[in-house]
RNA sequence: GAGCCGUUAGCUCAGCCGGUUAGAGCAUCUGCCUUUUAAGCAGAGGGUCCUGGGUUCGAGUCCCAGACGGCUCACCA
């Protein structure tokens, strides 16, 4: 127990009630209470029933939750108890439950957990109510709530307390209760289309399947750096070629990047890989998904996103990048076809944009491919605020990606853009293994060149393709963003519970690796 | 990583051009109060003004450095 002159007035006077409460052998930390209904449950029974009725005798029913208003008189007092379907007031009188019972309530504070068994009644405002027969301390909060009316709105107290945003801020509570609604609904959507969910590892020697910077841990038995997972992608593929021809997971993936209010160094990732499917049917199973969610989740297809409003009714717009630039630059498209470097230069001057001055440093032969991406990533993001497919990516930037049949240059991708943000990534995968090995050797150069972030060489996944991976197509969502999307939050971080944040001063981590990491 | 902005009581916030003992509401404590719902009435207590330097007769206020956070940009999904 912290020493007196450490607490602040509040939690003093608490901690003096805690220390009558056990000298009258009040236990302030009971485990013998079971409510049987919540207060949902008690809206939902006696919502619609009158005074009359109630005071016909209706059934008691018993309750437990924080205690989240108080509002206390000489010998009775109103309160409203919170649990995890809603409030339910509480009325508590001295000449019902006794003076002894009384006066155990009273050295109740808002913010303590408390039990109520009673029966239903209206009071004189209408507003439904347990009168309470019996009431329970179950546990004594030593720290005060935040304020009743305000709430807590500072942010970096809401994210490292999420604890207290989520006592304080229905909305932030609805928003968590969304984002599972979503997650279970996907597990419905693609367990209902005979996939199945599988688990790949999050610590994997060789990191895989994606532009990305991993984190890197060391295991001590074993004696070797392992790295958090960028994507799935490559076990995945692994199982189709398996025999498990439609699987999904939805974990996930680690990136040492920079974070914003649309990038946390850990994200949800949804992916999933359909044998015998194309990207063309990716298009339509994404739509349905969307939809399905829309419907079962916000009983609509349009909803507002800030200023928009964002309508999911399909089909979607369908944009392909070199019709795109070319159009938008005034340029000839057999030219950006061709991927002629000096076209796709003067696209991004005429469209504004300015490229990476290291591109063709770091991707030689594939510097067009990567340049025609960042021209029109720059040229058209801004505007894909609806639902948009985005496809025919240059084979350069997709190195786990079929080529088009029509257009060797490019390959069969999308990306599917809402608001103006990507959040998915799906294309018909390559199964070729001679032409896996020569785009990973591509990546292998431009990582040589100085790209960071370029793909490494999995030989066990070519040793894997050259057993025969079927004809497939796969595809990643960004959970988070769809639930940004669903429950119109500015930020990543609304929609994850803990984000991570700088360690606090004086509440950081103690802990100290016993191994330190070897140098990559 | 860069620029801009912010940090005052448990919470939400005032605090003017640098000038008495840093304020308010809620919360807390004491008293009254048996249908309130931001309950009410009367009184009281509560501060590392983010941290460390500096300027000044005097700093919450001005300057410098740092910590943490937000926004924008960069990287990225």
């Amino acid at each position: 127990m912290p020493a007196d002159s450490d607490l602040t007035d509040l939690e003093a006077a608490r901690r003096k009630k805690l220390e009558d409460l056990r000298a009258r052998g009040v236990d302030p930390y009971p485990n013998d209470f079971a409510p049987e209904h919540t207060a949902a449950d008690v809206h939902a029974r006696c919502g619609s029933a009158s005074q009359e009725d109630l005071d016909g005798g209706a059934d008691a029913v018993s309750v437990a939750g924080r205690i989240v208003g108080l509002r206390s008189f000489g010998k009775a007092a109103f309160l409203h108890l919170q649990d995890r379907s809603g409030k339910i007031q509480a009325y508590v009188r001295k000449d019902i439950v006794g003076a002894d019972t009384f006066q155990t309530f009273k050295a109740m504070d808002l913010g303590d957990f408390a039990g109520v068994v009673g029966r239903p009644f209206r009071t004189k405002t209408g507003e439904l109510s347990i009168e309470a027969a019996e009431i329970r301390l179950l546990t004594k909060a030593l720290r005060p709530l935040p304020e009743k009316w305000h709430g807590l709105t500072d942010v970096e107290a809401r994210y490292r307390q999420r604890y207290l945003d989520l006592v304080a801020n229905a909305e932030v509570r609805e928003t968590f209760r969304v984002r599972s609604r979503i997650i279970d609904g996907i597990r419905r959507f693609f367990t209902a289309r005979d996939f199945i969910e599988v688990e790949t590892p999050m610590m994997q020697p060789i990191p895989g399947g994606a532009a990305a910077r991993p984190f890197v841990t060391h295991h001590n038995a074993l004696g070797m750096d392992l790295y958090l997972r960028i994507a799935p992608e490559l076990y995945l593929k692994r199982l189709l070629v398996g025999g498990f021809d439609r699987v999904f997971e939805i974990n996930r993936n680690f990136r040492n990047e920079g974070i914003s209010v649309r990038h946390n160094p850990e994200f949800t990732m949804l992916e999933f890989y359909w044998a015998y499917a194309t990207y063309e049917h990716l298009i339509g199973l994404t739509e349905e998904l969307v939809v399905q969610l829309a419907d079962d989740i916000l009983g609509t297809r349009q909803f507002p996103y800030g200023e928009h409003t964002i309508d999911v009714s399909p089909p979607w717009r369908r944009i392909r990048i070199p019709e795109y630039v070319a159009d938008k630059a005034g340029l000839p498209l057999d030219k950006i076809l061709d991927l002629d470097l000096e076209t796709i230069r003067a696209a991004a001057q005429a469209l504004g944009v300015r490229v990476d001055p290291d591109l063709e440093k770091h991707h030689g032969v594939n510097a067009p491919g990567y340049m025609l991406t960042e021209v029109f990533e720059g040229a058209a993001e801004p505007e894909l605020i609806q639902p948009t497919f985005v496809t025919d990516f240059p084979a350069a930037v997709s190195p786990l990606a079929r080529r088009s049949r029509e257009r060797p240059n490019f390959v069969d991708r999308f990306e599917t853009y809402v608001v103006g943000r990507e959040i998915c990534n799906a294309f018909s995968e390559l199964n070729d293994p001679d032409d896996q090995r020569a785009r990973f050797e591509a990546q292998l150069a431009a990582h040589a060149a100085g790209d960071a972030e370029a793909h490494v060489m999995d030989e066990d996944f070519l040793r894997a393709l050259e057993h025969g991976m079927p004809p497939a197509a796969g595809e990643g969502v960004g959970i988070d963003r769809l639930v940004m999307l669903f429950t119109n939050s500015p930020s990543i971080r609304d929609v994850i519970l803990f984000p991570h944040m700088r360690a606090a001063r004086g509440l950081g981590p103690e802990i100290h690796a016993v191994d330190e990491p070897s140098e990559a």
